[in-house]
DNA sequence: TCGGATTAGTAAAACGTTACACTAGAGGCA
DNA sequence: TGCCTCTAGTGTAACGTTTTACTAATCCGA
């Protein structure tokens, strides 16, 4: 690898200057600035970030702390933060807790001593783990709000209330909720959005509340076999109401003919299933491209607020709901 | 941050004994030796890994460069090279070429300006790209092999001769195929496999190759439609057997009761489309740990040979096929 | 022409760690 | 006792970069 001295070397001039051309520091002349650059691309330098890292106390590196690359919905999202990070010369450090805690823990052990400019989250769990004090890199929250963090999520409570506009109009009247868990914000809004906006005409037959990653416990199970007067089943995710489907058609229960239903996040997926899934679509791509941008903001000294940026959702009208 | 100086203060001794003690190395007593472990433990010292790096040359970090996160395989895949690194104390810097040579190339700078220790990569395009000379780290290949590389993957071949077997068993004997992009090994092999476990009894109606991210053009399209005397669709991927699927249904066409269809790579969806899908399974998991510890191996100085680390593969017999 | 301000460039310290070369003392042995 | 070998520990240079404090030269205005 070429350091800064070979070049100072190649062109006869010091390191500081090589490092001051470089930083595009004003103090050097129109030749010499010409002769360092051209040399350094000559010799091919790739500054040594392990170097400037100790010297200036940044890395160029953030954190990405995942739950559960297994939901497509953060592969998708991971995507996005690659992407806009590369562009903007930032690696991204990946560490996927599988939803645990104790992963999460070692993980961010990891980050902190790789001194990650800032850390991109996830959390699992209801609350911030104690490791999180004051030393810590700036954190943006993804999807899951924290108190005192800025977080971005898609609207949620928007997402419900479509569903349930969508609902009426389509002359349901009588449903079953099979939401995300409840001690996720984003579970809750989903469902809450949805409920508050049936002042009175709306009857939940059932609600059972299930892991977003959509197995099914036996409870949603046997909801779902006998499912009461309900005409609509609304999932807290995707993942949830696919595995729904699948239940629904090995009993024999026909979707959308004997009930209908819908599901959130618009992943790949619900354009491949029979029926095709109707949904809420996120913005995934822009939720990732924006907790970047914050970051980044964050890291150069901006103090922006420790509030929420939030996305405005679609309906993806497939066909998985039918008139009743 | 408490550095190695502040042990040494706390303990009263020399900075170089604290690394020593830290470093394992034998020439430190035994009772200066618990005191500085303590006093580490106490002050909560996390090693900076900028200083370590520039000391040592080593990061402890590895890059994992794959082609594109929203096909399912490479979700699954980060998710085992991310736990069996963070396991090993390795941080996993991801990069995701979005199947853009020019994005591999802005990925690959990135990860050398950090000096990662080793990178694991499934690489786009046919060729090594020029940036591949010997000051590289060592690199270990997911699924696309290259000469001069070790490389992990599993028997496609076999894969192949399984679908073979199992098609003749299921009394078909005209076969449409959908392959892969027969650039790629992974694909020809799957193909190859395939086509040689039948000496003569096959036909091969009709062949097309499409992209494994699903996406079906034209042909295929048209190849689907009028499937010829073809009982039964290879296809190269779960992603295109799922796609094809779609199509067929949306053509009146019945799965597997008109024809009938395979897949390849055993993605959790193959579980949950309708029918749900016959195909064969890669240990995805086993093959992200292996490339680890292969890694792992040559960082530490073993020579590995640059040859192929096969898995075995199985099938997973489901409803997309039916006996004709 | 004087002197202050500006411009162009440099020397060297510092970041936190490791590893080499070294020393002081203890122990062993003839 | 004298000499050699261990053991336990230390001092310090070095890694590649940035940055502060500094100098030398030039410029400008009066």
């Amino acid at each position: 690898m070429t350091t800064v001295k070979d070049i100072a070397a190649a062109v006869g001039v010091s390191v500081a200057t090589v490092s001051n051309v470089l930083n595009g520091r004003p103090n050097v002349g129109r030749v010499i600035r010409h002769k360092v650059l051209r040399a350094a691309k000559r010799l091919g330098y790739q500054p040594n970030r392990a170097a400037q890292a100790m010297r200036t106390g940044r890395t160029r590196a953030i954190g990405l702390v995942l739950p559960d690359l297994t939901n497509p919905f953060f592969p998708e999202l991971a995507q996005a933060v690659e992407n806009t990070a590369r562009n903007l010369g930032l690696l991204v450090c990946l560490v996927d807790s599988q939803g645990r805690a104790e992963g999460e823990a070692d993980g961010f052990a990891l980050l902190m001593q790789h001194a990650v400019d800032g850390i991109i989250w996830c959390p699992v769990g209801p609350r911030l783990p104690p490791y999180l004090h004051d030393a810590t890199p700036p954190v943006v929250l993804i999807d899951r709000p924290r108190p005192g963090f800025p977080v971005v999520h898609s609207d949620y409570l928007m997402g419900g209330r479509l569903l349930a506009d969508y609902a009426l109009r389509m002359g349901h009247r009588c449903v079953g909720l099979l939401s995300g868990p409840q001690n996720l914000a984003s579970a809750r809004q989903r469902r809450d959005g949805f409920v508050e906006a049936f002042p009175r005409d709306i009857t939940v037959a059932w609600e059972v509340s299930v892991g977003f990653d959509g197995i099914l416990n036996a409870e949603a199970l046997k909801a779902l076999k006998r499912r009461g007067k309900a005409t609509l089943i609304v999932a807290g995710n995707d993942l949830i109401a696919i595995s729904a489907m699948r239940c629904l058609v090995e009993s024999g229960i026909r979707v959308p003919e004997d009930v209908s239903i819908t599901g959130f996040d618009n992943i790949r997926w619900t354009d491949v299933v029979t029926p095709r899934l109707t949904t809420i679509a996120q913005p995934v791509g822009a939720i990732g491209a924006k907790a970047v941008q914050l970051m980044q903001a964050r890291m150069s000294g901006e103090k922006i607020a420790s509030g929420r940026t939030i996305f405005d959702v679609t309906l993806v009208e497939r066909d998985s709901v039918r008139r009743n």
